[in-house]
DNA sequence: GAGTGGTCTAGACCACCTT
DNA sequence: AGGTGGTCTAGACCACTCG
């Protein structure tokens, strides 16, 4: 009696699941439309959407708004710990990266920021837009607000390379420690309709506050990506306070 | 003609936000009943559903199989990097921990930890399952493996307390370096039982390598943390890969 | 314009939890 | 036993995308 009567939307999930181990379903490629497998599995929309709505959780499919479901790809392997340029880390996996710049302008500082940057109240910050892709699909919204001092005229500069560069060879600054943040929430606004997401899926926020050369806070940086898009990974050599015998041998 | 009609789970979620962040709802306690708030603005139980599902991939509510939804208590805050114990980290945060053992087998090696932990195929290791909760509400699932050569008759030890300590005292191993990997994924099969979620509800898979004072691999955790108990904060002193120039000035 | 997902109605029965 | 969420039916209209 324990015994759990399988649901239909168990059953569709089942199937899809094994059709995607199989690669009869391919990276990429759109799923047939919700009505088409309702009717295949003889069943209403709302049911298959159920099933689907599963899936995406696990990040083996992704929506796009009124577009339809597509077959996700590989997660990217992304350490924020590293100052690593997105295209290089993109191209490293063997994927395509790109770029695009949404905006660039003076903001009154977002009060969560106050506290995490250590801002006096209503300063001003410059704010940077952009959503990043790989292999063509959005998966990445980034919003960087920086100290206005440090960077003099950072609007006339190309803004959709590597900040990181433009921030050593135009203005000499040099990341030092950053302190992050990574939390499971939903998306909103902008960033939900960049990354073509229904407003309220989840997604994975990772604020970044970074200092540099000199440990003074120069920018802090808002992520959003999609949940299926990335897989953080941390190489940690354990800072052990106290004890000083990281580096004996086995 | 760009303006967004207004959908009624739109109004939901809005309402629900503000009761919400009013304190009129007070975290822990119950909502209304999904027919009762479905009466309440005068929609089906699908258009309430729709708006609550939102609320939880925002961690603002969770859902408990069966029993109703609730009001989400805030996130822990956890660096997986420090190796502080559990029931410690909770009270330094105001909260109350406990540990549950689930229960501590000798297993084959699960595939996926095969390469992970560098074993040879058909490795036996020893599992120990536990569920960790905050506040009475079990919020993260955990299964260790360890290799069983460094750890014999742990299964007779008290597996309730933090193992960090136990490997310690009983063992004389020191957590060195550790690799970790965060995962935005769906909960399956006993960690969705565990945790009393649906299975396919958002969780983060917090999967860590630990390495002894003598750099040998000595176990790996694979943590499920319901995706709205948990924030996690990593601060990085910067080791500097390769370049040497981090400490030149400006 | 045809097709897609987004949203919604108005019910229903079941399994499980609580009392 | 009564109430709850879990699942499901069989439709409907709308907004948007795409060819």
């Amino acid at each position: 009696m324990g015994e759990q009567r399988t649901t239909q939307s168990a059953t569709i999930i089942h199937t899809l699941r094994q059709q995607l181990a199989s690669q009869a379903l391919v990276p990429g490629n759109k799923l047939p439309a919700e009505r088409e497998l309702a009717d295949l599995f003889a069943t209403t929309r709302i049911t298959v959407k159920e099933a689907l709505h599963t899936l995406e959780a696990e990040g083996l499919i992704y929506r796009e708004e009124r577009r339809g479901w597509f077959v996700s790809r590989p997660r990217l392997v992304y350490n924020p710990a590293s100052r690593s340029h997105f295209h290089t880390l993109v191209a490293a996996q063997n994927r395509v990266a790109s770029t695009r710049v949404l905006g660039c302008e003076t903001v009154l500082a977002p009060a969560e920021l106050v506290p995490e940057m250590a801002l006096a109240p209503l300063s001003r910050l410059t704010r940077i837009r952009r959503v990043r892709s790989i292999d063509q699909r959005p998966v990445l919204y980034v919003e960087h607000y920086l100290i206005p001092d440090y960077f003099p005229a950072i609007a006339d500069q190309d803004l959709s390379q590597s900040l990181t560069r433009l921030y050593e060879i135009q203005y000499g600054l040099h990341y030092g420690r950053s302190r992050f943040d990574i939390c499971p929430t939903a998306a909103c606004g902008e960033a939900a309709r960049t990354l073509s997401l229904a407003e309220g899926s989840p997604v994975l926020a990772v604020t970044r506050v970074n200092y540099d050369q000199h440990g003074r806070i120069i920018d802090c940086d808002r992520e959003i990506w999609r949940h299926d898009a990335v897989r953080i990974r941390i190489d940690s050599h354990q800072r052990n306070s106290g004890s000083p015998g990281s580096r004996s041998g086995s």
